[in-house]
DNA sequence: TTATTGATGCAACAGCGTTGCAAGAGATAA
DNA sequence: TTATCTCTTGCAACGCTGTTGCATCAATAA
């Protein structure tokens, strides 16, 4: 795990920093979408505040991340896919629980094709259900 | 117009006055998603910040706006279909223009079924599609 | 016209996210 | 291992967004 951590940065050509390596393991052991806020409480004090951002936004540069939008903000996911600076490429759902709060992303679900009126040229779709999640039913 | 924003107010059992109805104006002038920096802009230094604030709130709550995620923050939108309080009810997509930054609903497009997996159960679904409006193409 | 209820403006505040800068730590090569 | 360079971090400060409390003012109904 701490070795796959270090492995994962060096792929996507960051230094390993003990911020970073504990930010990427959050999200890897958390397994769903995390805030800001999440990660900072997840931490406690041990990072500042701005290195939290710098760091997510490295991480959302380099495609190791991806935003989640959500009624409440923003938040970040692991990209399943090997993204890129230049190439983020996610047709996934996004599900929040509305009982527990969580947000994740749902891999497998593809979003069906939408027929736009004339003059309408897609580009990126965003997909945001929200329900109850298999835990909270 | 002028008759019918005022019509509308009383319809939703709100004061009629003028920074609602400037604020509703707006809204049918543009005709497009707005922020709230957007309306402040456009109203200019006419009434306090707070006050547009606490009138969208009031048009949220009473049905007559919804709000539109986007990936850079919140804006708001008429809601086509008259909402109330209780009921909200939205299944049409948002797209936002990549080039010209407008926000809109396309009222005519259903979102299609999604198929979840076991346990999950939807209640509420958000589509936001990016790419280029007919002016920009 | 007046009384009542609700809306507004002002001041102050909390939280989010960013920037500049100096100090510190990771990577590389000798 | 050490020296060097480059990138990362922490700190202080700031701007922007959105909220709250309170006194004043305006819209409605009688």
């Amino acid at each position: 795990m701490e070795q796959t951590i270090r492995e994962t940065l060096k792929d996507y050509n960051l230094r390993s920093t003990s911020c970073r390596e504990d930010i990427l393991g959050t999200f890897l052991n958390k397994g769903v979408a995390l805030s800001h806020g999440d990660i900072e409480d997840s931490l406690g004090e041990r990072f500042d505040r701005v290195t939290i951002y710098r760091t997510l936004k490295t991480f959302l540069e380099k495609g190791l991340i991806h935003k989640v939008l959500d009624d409440e903000g923003v938040r970040y996911a692991l990209c399943k896919d090997h993204c890129s600076e230049k190439d983020h490429h996610h047709d996934h759902i996004h599900f929040k629980c509305t009982e527990c709060g969580q947000t994740n992303c749902l891999a497998n679900v593809h979003i069906p094709a939408v027929q736009l009126p004339d003059g309408y040229f897609a580009n990126e779709v965003n997909l945001l259900i929200q329900g109850r999640c298999p835990a909270c039913t």
